[in-house]
DNA sequence: CGCCTGCTTGAAGCGGTTCAATCGGGGTGG
DNA sequence: CCACCCCGATTGAACCGCTTCAAGCAGGCG
């Protein structure tokens, strides 16, 4: 079943048949469900063990008494929430499913002894690990230097780009769950300001929107738009010969 | 040499006399420094060996072609970086000095086998890890979501609490050797406006610049101000009970 | 001395917010 | 089956927080 995960890692490590075996049974302990909208997490919880993200999109957050909120990531079908969060006395954030979500919990004691064990698997999650911390400043350059529109638009590349990796786009189109006031969220822009900035992107032909799936017409000149350059995703896969070295 | 890592490790964690020695030895086999403004790498490198920020501050930022920066985290004393970072093709951003700095290379084999031989400084280190990303996030928020007076004064009252973890406040006062323009970078504002802000700060008694020192005469009153929650820093000590489980 | 870098202040402009109203679609209960 | 409602999308208009442009100023250094 994690198989969102498993492609995601072979972007970039050779995983052994014995690693996939391990990714697979590490997913399969036990899986759960939440609906769209239930909270996996609230800030100032004590954090749960690692879980595996295997369906459905769910969203970081953070936010003031007096309602503003900043969503602070999004975590996909393939990402982990969250290899050692449970070493920290409380959470600092809040976890939504923004989908319906199906989720694998992630014994700590199966990632002991990794590193000897399985040396390969243990550094390709940690590149995973260190990934998420790329995206994290990325968004903090979205949202401290970029203009609404390069924010909005940067922000669908980097789904699109991120659900690539994971084999879930089709052509030039993929899933969109996010509503208007979670773009904005996402974005640190009002929900006004984001529809206006979507009919842009529309009436330029950058973007076509049916329901809750997206289509990029244009992707080279949404990513010029954008300024978004993918290597902060670091998906890259390696060279054969790096390996030598 | 490494004492304020170890402090800001003290916080947190029990480390045995042991580990605090393995630390030191950490640190101890190959320091070098750097001058103010030099860097330490640049976007797009390749990343080199973990290291150790002994003394002095730099920045981590990203910049686009026209000119916008965005310093994206600080780094100070007791800080790494980048723990795994070199398991990364490229630096997705760069880092400079803003002061002198005296850094500490770690190698990778150092930390290799640390989960086994020393459990409780491997968790303090991955301890420090989530903390950096904790902080990446809260960045994200500042940028996206507080004004300009709330996001410098947050940006203060952070440094200032960063600082006082590892023992470099003295009172209500600290260094701030970051000038208008870095402040501006690090909070998505103009300079002109960074400025005004500070001027406002002044005027409320919030804050005193004396060169490069700043003080913090209300520190409460600039915490609600700046709706500054320090949990995010995970800075409070397990209680010792809490170890019985 | 004169220059350069960083700080400071004023004034005008604009990008994005806020307030307000309308619209449309899907679900629900009478 | 339809009336109603509610949530999200949409659009207009006024406002404002921050940026930009422009100038002056202070202090440190060759």
């Amino acid at each position: 079943m994690p198989r969102y995960l498993i492609r995601k890692l072979e972007q970039v490590a050779l995983l052994s048949p014995e690693d996939r075996r391990l990714i697979e049974e590490l997913a399969h302990r036990r899986t759960f469900r939440l609906a769209a909208g239930e909270e996996l997490a609230a800030e100032g919880d004590r954090p749960a063990a690692p879980r595996l993200f295997l369906e459905g999109w769910a969203c970081r957050s953070k936010s003031f008494a007096d309602g503003r909120r900043q969503i602070v990531g999004l975590l996909l079908p393939g990402d982990f929430f969250d290899l050692n969060l449970d070493l920290l006395q409380a959470m600092d954030h809040s976890v939504a499913a923004v989908t319906p979500v199906l989720l694998a919990e992630i014994r700590r004691d199966a990632l002991e002894g990794l590193a000897e064990r399985r040396p390969a698997l243990a550094r390709a999650l940690a590149w995973d690990t260190l990934v998420q911390a790329s995206i994290q400043r990325e968004w903090t350059l979205n949202v401290g230097r970029r203009t609404a529109l390069e924010r909005v638009a940067h922000l669908l590349c980097e789904i699109f780009r991120r659900l690539e990796a994971v084999g879930l786009t089709e052509g030039a189109a993929c899933e969109l769950p996010l509503n208007q006031t979670e773009l904005a969220d996402a974005t640190g822009l009002s929900v006004v300001h984001v529809n206006r900035v979507l009919r842009r992107l529309r009436i330029a032909g950058l973007l076509r929107l049916r329901g809750r799936q997206m289509e990029l017409p244009d992707l080279p000149a949404l990513n010029r738009l954008a300024l978004f350059s993918p290597g902060y995703l670091h998906l890259a896969r390696p060279k054969p010969e790096a390996s030598i070295r």
